[in-house]
DNA sequence: TCGGCTTGTTGGCGGGCTGTCAACAAGGGT
DNA sequence: ACCCTTGTTGACAGCCCGCCAACAAGCCGA
C-alpha cells in the first residue's frame, strides 16, 4: 500500500495534494472519523504528517474536503431530462438517481449518512449542499423548480427518502432495484400530484401547470 | 453548572451512574462527540476522569448509552392503535410520530441522524434498532405487520422519509406541522396501497385483507 | 466509641494523536 | 557550479484516553 520509495521527492503542490487526498478519501471510505489518523493517512501517502497540516490545514478540513469530493456526482449522466410524460420524467429521475448511487455507492453512501461526524456544523453543511442540490434536480425533473422555499424542504424530505430506500437496497440488500425504483416512482407521483400543490407561492395559483 | 462542592461523598452506583449519564446526555445533546472529552464530561459532574471509564468502560461505550437514552421512546404514547378506518389510522400513526419528534426534538433528532459517527458499526446498530421499532409501529398501525423482510424494509425507508421531514420542520423550520403531516399521510398511503403488496411473502397472496 | 473492612473514588502514568514551526534539502534558474 | 525558492521533514508542546494502585468514606461488629 504506502508507496514508500526510500527517497525523499519533490512534487507539485497540486500533484502533492491531490495524491493525499486521494488517500484519505479512500481511507475514510473504509473506516470512519475517529478510526482514520492522520497517521495514517501521511503513512500511506508516504509522507510526513506535518505535510497533511501544511496543505489541508486541520484534520476536520482534510475530512470536509474528503466529504466533498465522496457527494461530487460525476457530471457525465446530469442534465439528461427526457421531455416526455410526467411519469416518465419522474422514473427517468429515479433511474438517475439509483445509477449514480449504485455505480460509487460505497463512498456517496457513507458520505450522504453523515460520513462519521454529522453532529458538526461544518460537515452537515456540506452534506446539506449536496442534498439541495440533488432536490432541485428532482424538483427540475416534476417542473416544479423555483416555486418557494417549501418545495425545496419537501423536495429534501423526499431526497431524505430516496437515500434511506437505496441503503436498504445497497447495504442492507432487503430490496431489489425494481422494488425501490417502485416505491420512489409512487411516492414522487403522489408528493407532485397531492403534497406539492399546497406548497407553492401563495400568490401563484397554478398549481399543475407545467409550463 | 458543575456541582463541585469541595468534599468528596460517596453515592451508590446507580446513582452516580445516572448521574454521570445524565450530564453525558446534555453535554453530547450539545456538542458533538469530537467536541466532548471525558474531561468535560467529568467536570461537570464534579467527578474524578477516571470513574468514568469505570463505571462505562470506554468513551465510546458511555456514548452508545448516551445515544440509547435519547432514542428511548417515553413509553406512554405508544400502543395507541385506533381501530378505524386505513386513513384514520395512518394519520394517528403520522401524529403520533410527530408527537413524540417535537416534543424531545433535539436529542431525537440529533441522535438519529446518527448522533455523531454513523460510520461506527455499534453506533449504527443502535440507530438500527430504534429505526426498526418506528418501523414496527407503522407497520402494525397500517396492518402489515410481520409480513416478511422487504416490507420491514420499506418501512425504515419509510421512517427515513420521516426524519429527513421532521428534520425539515422541526430545524430548518422551512414545512409547517400541517404540511409535514399531509407529506407523510400521503405518502404512506401510497406505500400502503401500491408498494407494499409487492413485497408480501411470495406464498402469501392476500395483499389487501388487515385480518 | 473505635478499629477494621468493603468499595466508591481519586490522581498520576504511559501511550497516542494533533497542530505548529524552525530547519533541511530537492531541483530549477542564472 | 552556485544559489535560492519552496516542498518537505522531524521534533516539540499540548491534549485526550484507558488503566491501575493507592486512598478514604461509610457501615458493621466488638
Amino acid at each position: 500500500m504506502s508507496v514508500d520509495q526510500g527517497l525523499r521527492r519533490r512534487l507539485e503542490p497540486d500533484a502533492r495534494r491531490e495524491q493525499i487526498l486521494a488517500v484519505a478519501v479512500r481511507l475514510f471510505g473504509e473506516r470512519g472519523w475517529a478510526e482514520v489518523s492522520t497517521t495514517d493517512v501521511a503513512r500511506d501517502a508516504g509522507v510526513a504528517r506535518g505535510l497533511i497540516n501544511h496543505y489541508f490545514g486541520t484534520k476536520k478540513d482534510l475530512y470536509l474536503e474528503v466529504i466533498r469530493v465522496m457527494l461530487t456526482v460525476p457530471p457525465s449522466a446530469i442534465a439528461q431530462l427526457p421531455e416526455g410524460d410526467l411519469a416518465t420524467r419522474v422514473a427517468a429521475i429515479v433511474d438517475w438517481f439509483l445509477d449514480v448511487v449504485s455505480q460509487h455507492s460505497r463512498s456517496w453512501l457513507a458520505a450522504i449518512t453523515a460520513g462519521g461526524m454529522a453532529a458538526d456544523a461544518e460537515v452537515a453543511q456540506v452534506v446539506a449542499e449536496a442534498v439541495d442540490g440533488a432536490a432541485a434536480s428532482v424538483l427540475a425533473a416534476v417542473g416544479y423548480a423555483g416555486r418557494g422555499d417549501a418545495l425545496h424542504a419537501m423536495a429534501r424530505s423526499y431526497v431524505g427518502l430516496a437515500t434511506s430506500t437505496a441503503r436498504e437496497w445497497l447495504e442492507r440488500g432487503g430490496l431489489t432495484r425494481a422494488q425501490v425504483h417502485k416505491l420512489l416512482a409512487a411516492t414522487l407521483l403522489t408528493m407532485v400530484d397531492q403534497v406539492f400543490p399546497d406548497a407553492v407561492f401563495p400568490d401563484a395559483a397554478f398549481p399543475d401547470a407545467a409550463f
